[in-house]
DNA sequence: TTTTTAAAAGGAAATGATTTCTGTTTACAT
DNA sequence: ATGTAAACAGAAATCATTTCCTTTTAAAAA
């Protein structure tokens, strides 16, 4: 649970707007992702007049000031999820159920040690997205080839 | 440059159609990403007559049987691109320039062993994406923090 | 080879997430 | 307190992707 008073937003020269701290309590309260729509929804519960696109914008300058994070989904919508007070992570999307979950491990020191080193530039971050069957699905006996998206082999 | 008759198109149930083969040869002699919309102009020079949704249709029906692939770009558009005659391989996206550079190494081995063991699942494939700055513009000096997008730390 | 039928394709129209635009309000530096 | 650049609302535009329905066609069966 931040103060708002916490957030770096100074450095990166935006306002402390009420409706920019309410997006961040928002995210920051979430355990999962969240799309800008459901964050919309929850905003107009706190405020009589709030625009979606106040949402896209906001979520837009929090995340290239890399306070929050865009999370790129297989499917159309791209969801959002705070960052500060959650260990980095990657994603397990099932091919079946479309349900994402958290891997708390990442094991990519190697690879963006290496990568850098190929590309010859700087590595900055990383998106690892594992797509697969979840425990339930596998269970279930499907192997999922019919729903598979965004599968690289 | 593949002959049409050593697509796996049976094995996937889908018929061999003049479309989806022509879709097949433009996607295998491109060396880079490509989105639906310039297959599909492309598409216009070899046939009086192509919907769009069948560029669409054919890309989903392809990419679930594996054949091609679906990658995300950070910005609105998807791109998809060839694989058989390509090794697996990574994709390193500069933050700055936006320009997508393919990575020859993997390296996820371990990470896949992780995930499946964390998750209780089955581990089908994985879509790696390592942002940073590429040498031309770490060389430029630029952070590209102002640039950032879809970026997890 | 002809027949049959399920898949594929065309094309128009719908969808729906994201963006743009314009006039108004507000945070905050001076 | 006041001026100014940033934020905002709300309506409308954009544009990639899908849906729907009808016609065509690949390829299995006869």
């Amino acid at each position: 649970m931040h103060d708002h008073g916490t957030y770096p937003l100074k450095d990166l020269n935006l306002k402390t707007t009420p409706k920019r701290v309410a997006i961040l309590n928002l995210l920051a309260q979430e355990s999962t992702y969240i799309s800008p729509e459901e964050i919309w929804r929850k905003l107009k519960g706190q405020f009589s007049r709030v625009g979606l696109p106040t949402v896209y914008r906001n979520l837009e300058e929090l995340a290239a000031g890399g306070i929050i994070s865009k999370v790129i989904h297989p499917n159309r919508q791209l969801y959002y999820y705070f960052c500060p007070n959650r260990d980095h992570h990657h994603h397990f999307i099932c091919v079946a159920c479309r349900r994402v979950e958290d891997v708390d491990y990442c094991g990519m020191e190697d690879v963006e040690r290496q990568v850098s080193e190929r590309i010859g530039g700087r590595v900055l971050s990383h998106i690892v997205q594992v797509n697969g069957l979840c425990r339930s699905c596998s269970a279930k006996g499907g192997n999922g080839e019919s729903t598979h998206v965004g599968v690289m082999k």
